[in-house]
DNA sequence: CCATTAATTCAACATCTATTGAGAGGTTGA
DNA sequence: TCAACCTCTCAATAGATGTTGAATTAATGG
C-alpha cells in the first residue's frame, strides 16, 4: 500500500460523520446498505452532506457503492481496511512478538485468533 | 475506546509527517527516539514543525514521551494503536469469519497468528 | 556562570475542509 | 409521459489545520 493512499484513508476516518459510516458498513456485511439507509441509522444528516461524505469515503477506497434500481448501495472494501492496518503497524515487532501481542490481542475480531484464544 | 478518541487518532494519522512520525516508532520499539533522530530519519523538516507534530501526536495518545537528560524521547503507544484498529475493525465479521478473514491475514504481524498461519 | 546543544512556544499567514440550501439527474410504477 | 422517489452536484461561507521564523525554556560540560 501506498503512504498517499494511506493518508487518504486517515483522513477519511477522521471525520466524525465518516467514521460512523465506515463502522456501520464494517458491521453491516458485504450486503451494504442504501445511502437512505445509512442516512437513518446516523440520524440528522442532510443528503448532501451524506453524499459529500459517501463520495469523500469512496474516493478513499474505504467504501464502494453500486446501483440498485434507484438505490445506492454502499458497502466497506474489508481488504482495503486491513491493508491500511497492515500499513500502520508493519514491523511492528522486529522480532519482538511479546512487544505488541498484548495490542494485537485487544483487536477482539472473531476472525484474528490470538495467542490467548488459542484459535 | 470512544469516538473521540479515535476520531483524534486518525486525525494524527491523516498527516504526512505524523504518519511517517508513527511508523518509524512503531519499528523502533519501546526504546523510542530523541526527537532530533526523528528528525533525521525524516530529513528536511524543522525543528518547530516537528515540534507541532510530535505534540499533536502525544496528545492523540498514539505516542508518548519522556525526559533523557537533553533529549526527549518519544515512543509508540502500541495498546492505542491496537485499541484504534479494534475501534475500526469492530463486529467486522459479525458470525461470519469468511468475511473478513482474508483482510485480516494481510495484516501481516509475527504478532497477530493468522488462521493461514496455524500458529 | 557561560556557551552550547536539544527541543518547545508563539503569532501570523496561507491553505484545506465541512456545511448549507437550492437545484438537477436518473429510475420506477401508474 | 407524469409524478414520486432516491441521490448527487454546485457555489458560497465559516471553521479548522499546517507552515514559517524568531524568541524561549531546559540541561550539560568546561
Amino acid at each position: 500500500m501506498e503512504e498517499s493512499q494511506a493518508l487518504a484513508a486517515f483522513a477519511a476516518l477522521s471525520q466524525e460523520t465518516r467514521l460512523r459510516i465506515v463502522r456501520l458498513l464494517v458491521q453491516g456485511g458485504p450486503e451494504g446498505m442504501a445511502a437512505g439507509a445509512i442516512g437513518e441509522a446516523l440520524g440528522g444528516a442532510t443528503t448532501s452532506r451524506l453524499s459529500f461524505h459517501l463520495t469523500h469515503l469512496e474516493h478513499s477506497g474505504l467504501v464502494q457503492s453500486r446501483r440498485d434500481g434507484r438505490f445506492i448501495i454502499y458497502s466497506a472494501v474489508y481488504p482495503a481496511l486491513a491493508e491500511l492496518v497492515g500499513f500502520l503497524m508493519q514491523d511492528c515487532c522486529q522480532g519482538h512478538p511479546e512487544i505488541c501481542a498484548p495490542a494485537v490481542a485487544a483487536l477482539n475480531c472473531a476472525c484474528a485468533p490470538t495467542p490467548a484464544r488459542k484459535a
